[in-house]
DNA sequence: TCGATTTGACCCAG
DNA sequence: CTGGGTCAAATCGA
């Protein structure tokens, strides 16, 4: 059994549980009751699938996995059926111009990196008694059109509640959450905190990964203006950085993506911090790829957090460097590169 | 009491 | 017309 299976295992535990503990609210909800059971019942489906075709081969397996999300998606992206990335396999941040709307290009990046996985949305939102709107109410609603997104994929919290997101050094207020079309998962929008106080224009969506819950990728839009992190965080958050895709699927073709960089190019000496697991096969370059840039990145969130240095900037700036070095471009994604 | 979160409604780009 | 992004009232919790 995989780390993918366990994860997914987790993930269904996790639901029977909030669903045990909400159960005296939810007497009065079948419906909601239905819909929990419901998304339970598919997580483990499809967790008894995975281990029952374990010993089979790998090729049955990503059928498997690919039918499961067939049929759970609306939209499966027309890209190379890969196989999953383990739980700290490495996807790369990408910067995404605002233009490009968010959903759609992350679930293409998604697809054409992981998995073609793309969910039909879960339950719909538990009945609550609808918020009034005035009919009349007219609001600017641009989007981000021009601002560049900076999209990261980061490790839930090893300990603790899984589907709480990583902290990432500043404060974030929730002012959404969204069921997106094809994600298993809702999105939730955030802004900074100090977004009145500074006119702070820093947002970012934090959305789980379709194949692979205990992963959120976060799309940060706009920069922080307010320079006011966070106390330090508690548990240090793993953004994926890049790294050889062949390393993290190694069924892929040597030559996809064509542009990638060796583990050698990526290579730096180090050691696996205890907080950052291994992946499968996880070799001795991936490991020290990820600790230089881990390193980097504590370094860039707690040590250089001068009152006149944006630490997220410090980081980005970082891993753009990184990615303008080994970005490899997509085939078949359309994904902009900006 | 007040700030944070939830969540249905609304707006608008594609 | 659809679906992502945002608003804002209701609700939660410290």
């Amino acid at each position: 059994m995989d780390n993918q299976t366990v994860s997914l295992l987790l993930y269904g535990c996790s639901l029977a549980r909030d669903l045990e503990s909400n159960l005296p609210d939810l007497v009065s909800q079948p419906d909601s009751i239905v819909n929990s059971c419901h998304r339970i019942a598919r997580v483990f489906s499809v967790v008894q699938e995975q281990i029952s075709n374990v010993s089979v081969h790998h090729h049955q397996h990503d059928a498997q996995v690919a039918s499961f999300m067939q049929l759970q998606h609306h939209q499966v992206q027309q890209v190379p059926l890969q196989r999953y990335s383990p739980p700290s396999a490495a996807l790369p941040e990408t910067p995404v111009t605002g233009g490009e709307a968010a959903g759609a290009s992350a679930s293409r990046i998604a697809g054409a990196r992981q998995l073609a996985a793309d969910s039909e949305g879960p339950d719909p939102a538990g009945g609550r008694a609808s918020s009034s709107s005035s009919p009349s109410r007219q609001r600017s609603r641009r989007r981000n059109g021009d601002q560049v997104r900076k999209r990261v994929n980061m490790e839930a919290h090893l300990y603790g509640n899984p589907e709480i997101p990583p902290e990432d050094g500043f404060t974030w207020k929730k002012y959404g959450q969204k069921e997106i079309l094809g994600s298993f998962f809702p999105r939730s929008y955030y802004r900074c905190t100090h977004q009145k106080l500074c006119q702070c224009p820093a947002k970012k969506q934090v959305q789980r990964l379709d194949s692979n819950p205990h992963f959120f990728q976060v799309t940060y839009c706009g920069e922080h203006t307010c320079h006011m992190s966070s106390t330090t965080p508690s548990v240090v958050p793993l953004p994926i950085v890049s790294r050889d895709m062949t390393d993290v699927h190694p069924m892929l073709p040597q030559q996809f993506p064509p542009q990638a960089p060796s583990t050698s190019q990526l290579s730096a000496a180090g050691t696996v911090p205890p907080w950052m697991p291994m992946d499968f096969d996880g070799g001795p370059s991936t490991a020290a790829t990820r600790d230089d840039t881990c390193t980097l990145l504590v370094d860039a969130m707690f040590n250089s957090g001068s009152s006149d240095t944006n630490s997220m900037d410090i980081i980005f700036s970082s891993m753009d460097g990184q990615d303008h070095q080994h970005q490899p471009s997509w085939p078949d994604t359309g994904e902009a590169s900006d």
